[in-house]
DNA sequence: CTAGGGTTAG
């Protein structure tokens, strides 16, 4: 039984792999240096241009419309396009009517279809239909039009599958056009894949390319991939495409965001090396890096270097920079003194200042401090925005005091601030959390009756917390009150819902939701696969989680180590010491480095297993590692005594884990307690 | 870069 059927559609034949040896042995295609805004930028939509009015389309719409909706399915086909074998005259009267039409209008009414999924039928069959009808030439250029404009609707599925009825050879039009597909549907690692393959194919890429897959790699919420950079930077430069200014401080932001201050460091030098002036983001990026990473002295250095240089007036977005890293490592008396530093040099702080520091002091429970500060900034004529207040409200939300949520509130409204949808949604999340089911949903009413439509993440949010709740049903019916809302469900959401229908074993209906979002033309992301994993693993059903695992690798996803976490734990709690220790090996196969949370669960294994000797190698192996045991390290080796029967050897345990410097907490000092009620119990009889 | 940042799922 297959879970999830592989994901790379038969587009993956042609498109991402390489290319069959035979198509070496002809003459390659001259290179062509491709433009990859060509597809974006030839057809302007201009719908409501006079031009456009004077053609009514409304006939051939309709045609094809009734001609897409017989085919049932929103995946093009290439059937229309197969030589009419016998010509309906209706069609050739509707054809003939369409001849004066120019190839930019035809370019705009197929951007106009593709970008609604209700039309998007039509658009697949208008291609085709241009063909038979030789109305229109270069059906390459449609096709990537149309895969553009896929791809900037997030149907990335859709576009790939597009990509097996466009003409072959891939045309440098047609990879571009999936390059752009691939990297706005943040799917950076095949947008570099589709890279390199147009350069086996003859064609050479350009900086738009390259761009396009750093920016998808830098608009993740997840920090880049650093080895995909590095291949990326050396691509670039075996190239011989002289990396400019632009694309040297795209680089330096990446490995900046991938946690590799120190690549960014010397990228940054060769660039000042060639002359070349680095962006001043570039530069900020950096020494948020630096500060993040602690090392807020090296980020002090970089600031007055280019402060020096005077290539960069260190400004407020520099010193904000700077200051985050201080407010990141918790220290409040530097960032007052880099505060200081500003008046002194009279560089004025911005709401975005204030707000670092006003974060700092919520951090450390400065409350008073927070408010006085935000006295302060109104004083200097900085408006504090609805920003700064939801910083705090995630701050107490972190900490677990979501009736705090009223306090703050009650400040903003005080302060003449309109909470706005972030507020709301951080509101709804911060009652959801601690099961304040009630309180979500009034937060909820109260944002529409303020007129704050609610976007895909507060119905997520709202959702995934009844899910929390054990509310299903009511998670359910939230779901449904979405989409009536008109608010599309996106890869979150489904992942929400599957992890719902997984907890309730609900297996049909959620094979019958992940067909759902496919027919939507979204894609399975790392987060559904371990979803399905961890779903699948916790029921038993260990085949589909593996099915999972090896879908998503095919599918050109990289496995996170939540996904090995969650594997190891579903073993490890049945007590499948074998395969637990065989993920294990998979997982650092894979290249991931063991943490904490899956050694854990590899004591745990052994212990459900009854394998206390190897339990403890697994301490011993996480203090050769320099990997600190915690509480729960502590606790599962108790238990794996207590299994086994030690009662006796379980106080040691406790006292090391003291002795270590863990805090013990409830469940630490329940499983001593046991141990010792069982030890009596032993004694007595 | 006079915008963005802050928010959801394993």
């Amino acid at each position: 039984m297959l879970a999830v059927p592989p994901p790379p559609p038969p587009a993956a034949s042609r498109f991402l792999s390489p290319p069959p040896a035979s198509s070496l042995c002809r003459p390659s295609p001259p290179p062509i240096s491709a433009t990859s805004t060509t597809a974006a930028s030839a057809a302007p939509i201009l719908l409501t241009s006079l031009e456009f009015r004077r053609y009514d389309f409304a006939p051939l719409l309709e045609f094809l419309s009734s001609f897409s909706d017989s085919a049932a399915s929103a995946a093009p086909t290439a059937d229309a396009a197969a030589p009419p074998t016998q010509l309906d005259p209706t069609e050739l009267r509707l054809a003939e009517s369409y001849r004066a039409v120019p190839a930019h209008l035809w370019h705009a009414l197929l951007k106009s279809l593709a970008s609604s999924p209700s039309t998007l039928p039509s658009a697949a069959a208008l291609v085709p239909w241009l063909e038979r009808h030789r109305l229109c030439f270069s059906s390459d250029l449609l096709y990537s039009i149309l895969i553009h404009a896929l791809g900037r609707s997030r149907r990335l599925h859709h576009a790939l599958l597009l990509s097996t009825s466009a003409p072959s050879p891939p045309s440098a039009l047609t990879f571009n056009a999936l390059i752009s597909a691939s990297a706005l549907n943040g799917r950076p690692g095949q947008a570099f894949h589709l890279l390199s393959l147009m350069r086996r194919h003859g064609f050479l890429s350009d900086h738009p390319n390259y761009t396009l897959v750093l920016q998808s790699l830098l608009r993740s919420p997840d920090p880049p991939d650093p080895s995909l950079l590095l291949r990326l930077l050396s691509d670039l430069l075996s190239q011989r495409l002289e990396p400019d200014a632009r694309l040297i401080s795209d680089f330096v932001v990446a490995f900046s965001r991938a946690g590799d201050p120190d690549r960014a460091l010397s990228l940054l030098a060769a660039a000042q090396a060639q002359g070349l002036t680095p962006k001043t983001s570039a530069v900020v990026a950096l020494l948020s890096a630096l500060g993040a990473a602690g090392r807020v002295a090296e980020a002090e250095a970089v600031f007055l270097e280019f402060h020096a240089a005077a290539e960069l007036q260190p400004r407020t977005r520099a010193y904000n920079a700077l200051l985050k890293g201080y407010v990141k490592i918790g220290a409040l008396k530097d960032a007052e003194l880099v505060f200081e530093e500003m008046e002194r040099c009279s560089v004025s702080p911005d709401e975005g200042t204030y707000s670092l520091l006003i974060d700092a002091y919520t951090n450390a429970g400065r409350w008073e401090s927070a408010r006085i500060l935000i006295k302060e900034m109104e004083m200097n004529g900085v408006q504090p925005n609805s920003y700064v207040f939801s910083r705090i409200l995630a701050s107490f939300r972190d900490k677990g005091e979501w009736q705090k949520s009223f306090v703050v509130l009650r400040e903003m409204r005080n302060n003449g601030v309109q909470p706005d949808r972030h507020f709301y949604n951080v509101m709804i999340d911060a009652f959801g959390k601690y099961n304040c089911l009630h309180h979500a949903m009034d937060a909820f009413e109260r944002m529409r009756s303020d007129g704050i439509e609610p976007d895909a993440i507060t119905w997520n949010t709202l959702i995934d917390s009844h899910c929390k709740a054990g509310r299903h049903d009511k998670a359910m019916e939230l779901f449904q009150e979405m989409q009536e809302g008109g608010c599309m469900p996106c890869t979150t959401t489904y992942n929400i819902m599957i992890n719902s229908l997984g907890q309730q074993g609900r297996w049909e209906e959620l094979k019958e939701m992940l067909e759902r979002m496919k027919g939507q033309g979204l894609l399975l992301n790392v987060v559904t696969y371990t979803t399905l994993v961890d779903v699948y693993g916790k029921s038993g059903r260990f085949n589909d989680a593996i099915e999972c695992l090896e879908a998503m690798k095919t599918g050109g996803l990289k496995p996170s180590p939540t996904m090995y976490h969650a594997l190891v734990n579903a073993y490890a709690q049945r007590g499948l010491s074998e395969q637990a220790i065989n993920a294990f090996r998979v997982m650092r196969a894979d290249g991931i480095k063991p943490s904490i949370i899956v050694l854990n669960s590899l004591i745990n294994a052994f212990g459900e297993d009854q394998r206390d000797t190897e339990a403890f190698s697994v301490l011993q192996f996480m203090k050769e590692n320099d990997l600190k045991p915690d509480v729960v390290t502590y606790t599962t080796l108790m238990k794996a005594l207590i299994r086994v029967e030690k009662f006796e050897k379980v106080p040691a345990v406790y006292e090391e884990m003291i002795s270590s410097g863990c805090t013990p907490d409830r469940k630490a000092r329940a499983m001593l307690r046991s141990a010792l009620r069982y030890m009596k119990q032993t004694r007595d009889s």
